[in-house]
RNA sequence: UGGGGGAUCGUCUAGUGGUAGGACGUCAGACUCUGGAUCUGACUACCUAGGUUCGAAUCCUAGUCCCCCAGCCA
């Protein structure tokens, strides 16, 4: 019972985590899931909420929620919002720990004076421009601003006159005094609070200095309690700067902040950065659209948090970076998803049927099953009838090797229902194109029939004319026709591999009349298709679908590999 | 040519001096009223070169390659 039975059990966080408790270094545990609300979350921040609140839970800790908000400029309450929706919506409950590094304001400024006071900060007046060029280089020491050695009193005066809004932007700024030639640049007397006259969305224009993510963040972790500190790869090297915040602040508590490498996946992008420029040019629909990583993107595509978190689980956390391959994360929605959506008919692209020995006007009511991995899910009933539709890729009138499905003179099963054969096509006098299949079916093959046993090579679905409701569905594939989106010829960007068939929406589609009652977020798989949910945007006048990922399909195999040659 | 990290199947990830394992993927087969699911089998890896050792993915030495850092972003 003790021990993680999971494949993945152990990772080098929880491990680091785990010698902490057992050396009695701490009681227990506090994480923090500490997103900046400048934008939307993205599957690459499941992962990091799965770690923080995983870690948390697994050790009887707790983990914070905590707005890293220090910069007024970008950041919105629509964010801070959305974002608590989607970490509730993955599973996770911060309980009544959720903070903002906005909170701490007051007490960093006054962390700050005491920098100041003992000589470890200073007030810089060298503009941005000059202060790059005193950093020197990776290679080259920095040089020393000429206001470094200002005096106690007046870095104090200085500083409070920043907080007073005496200054504009941009002709101060407040420094660690720490070593300006560091081979670690970030040592370099970084920037600990800038003049920023904007308003903030929740202090509003109390303030007009703003503390920086390198001196607000170690010290928001302190205040809190935090006992691990976790973030991504590239903070790394501000690990010395954290330490040396916390320690020369006198913070109550000295966090650990350890690192791992950031979640990257095949055919999509995950920077903020590339995300918020597909949706602000119009690439896709919004933050929402389905072909993003994006959590609520995910959402509306279908994918459950079940899915998510199980795929956050497996793919580990280590600190060597790399590319997950979406392929995976599509294996733990199939997996969830046959588990537990309901199957049921849906016809995409319609091709006519009719019975020519089937009673007119007749109707029978078939029982299907809803969900052959669930036996508790019950039955439903399809109506049968002379006239129906099948998926035009069902039939072929010439068919390829291998191809089981419908052809002339051959028999197939019509799921459910009856043995039925090919006698005869209409087609489309000016194109060629088969407008209409005509069939004989044999009464005797109903499902639990006489001769129901029989075999045939294959069984396709179906709807009847009659009954059927009309459906709009949306196919979507990978947003980017290149595993890596960023892999372009010289000069062009990652947009030139944006795939031009990403979304395909169907209007045409006909689907069994017990999707009646369908509302949005609700998932079924159309069977031999693929799992699809409800949108949104869909109503009881007209049903949209959006396909969440489609059914392995060893059929698509064959015939790729005939096409290769 | 500074500093900080990292290299194990195609991909992700275990391993902590003692038979390199799992998952995805791929291929083949079985089964199937979903060409789904399920089941079987196969596939393929320790960056390189030395060294220590009875024994090295693991320890040592020297290389190679990859990632990150010069925001008053986080």
């Amino acid at each position: 019972m003790t021990e993680p039975e999971s494949s993945t059990a152990g990772n080098f966080v929880r491990e680091l985590v785990e010698q902490d408790l057992q050396t009695g270094k701490h009681g227990r545990i506090v994480t923090r899931f500490p997103p900046e609300p400048n934008g939307y979350l993205h599957i690459g921040h499941a992962k990091s909420i799965c770690l923080n609140f995983g870690i948390a839970q697994e050790f009887h800790g707790i983990c914070h929620l905590r707005f890293d908000d220090t910069n007024p400029t970008k950041e919105e309450v629509e964010y801070v919002e959305a974002i608590q929706a989607d970490v509730r919506w993955l599973g996770f409950d911060w309980a009544d720990k959720m903070f903002y590094a906005s909170d701490y304001f007051e007490r960093l400024y006054q962390y700050a004076v005491q920098l100041i006071t003992q000589g470890k900060a200073y007030v810089d007046s060298l503009s941005a421009d000059e202060m790059r060029t005193y950093r020197g280089t990776l290679t080259e020491p920095g040089k020393e601003s000429p206001y470094r050695n200002r005096s106690v009193e007046e870095n104090l005066n200085l500083f409070s006159r920043m907080k007073a809004g005496e200054f504009p932007d941009g002709t101060h700024v407040l420094r660690a005094k720490i070593d300006m030639a560091s081979p670690n640049i970030n040592l370099r007397d970084p920037a600990f609070y800038r003049i920023r006259h904007a308003a903030h969305h929740r202090t509003g224009t109390q303030w007009c200095c703003y503390p920086t993510y390198d001196y607000a963040h170690p010290l928001s972790d302190a205040i809190e309690g935090i006992t691990h500190s976790i973030c991504t790869l590239e903070f790394e090297d501000h690990r010395p700067l954290y330490d040396w915040v916390v320690e020369h602040a006198g913070a109550p508590c000295h966090p650990r902040q350890i690192e791992f490498a950031r979640l990257n996946l095949t055919f999509t992008v995950m920077s903020k950065r590339k995300l918020l420029e597909l949706v602000e040019k119009g690439h896709v629909s919004g933050w929402d659209d389905p072909r993003l990583p994006t959590l609520k993107g995910l959402r509306r595509r279908g994918y459950t948090p079940e899915a998510i978190r199980a795929f956050c689980e497996h793919i580990g956390v280590a600190k060597r970076d790399g590319v997950v391959e979406m392929a995976l994360l599509e294996h733990f929605i199939r997996e969830d998803l046959n588990r537990r959506a309901p199957r049921v008919m849906a016809v995409l692209r319609p091709l006519k049927v009719i019975i020519d020995n089937y009673p007119e006007g007749q109707v029978e009511e078939l029982e299907a099953v809803n969900n052959p991995e669930d036996p508790t899910a019950g039955t439903r009933t399809v109506p049968f009838s002379r006239i129906l539709y099948i998926e035009q890729e069902d039939f072929r009138e010439v068919p390829p090797p291998k191809y089981f499905r419908l052809t002339p003179g051959r028999e197939v099963r019509l799921r459910y229902a009856y043995i039925v054969k090919c006698v005869g096509v209409v087609k489309d006098e000016r194109t060629g194109e088969v407008v209409e299949v005509h069939c004989t079916y044999d009464p005797e093959t109903r499902s639990g029939g006489p001769q129901a046993q029989r075999k045939v090579k294959s069984t396709i679905h179906w709807v009847s004319a009659a009954q059927a409701l009309p459906a709009d569905v949306c196919l979507y594939e990978a947003l980017f026709v290149k595993a890596n989106p960023g892999d372009v010829p010289e000069g062009q960007d990652y947009t030139a591999n944006l795939n031009p068939h990403s979304l395909e929406r169907l209007t045409g589609c006909i689907v069994e009349p017990s999707l009646a009652g369908a509302s949005p977020g609700n998932r079924y798989q159309f069977e031999r298709q693929g799992y699809f949910c409800v949108d949104p945007d869909s109503s009881a006048g007209r049903l949209v679908f959006n396909r969440t990922v489609p059914l392995r399909d060893s059929w698509a195999k064959i015939e790729k590999a005939r096409q290769d040659g």
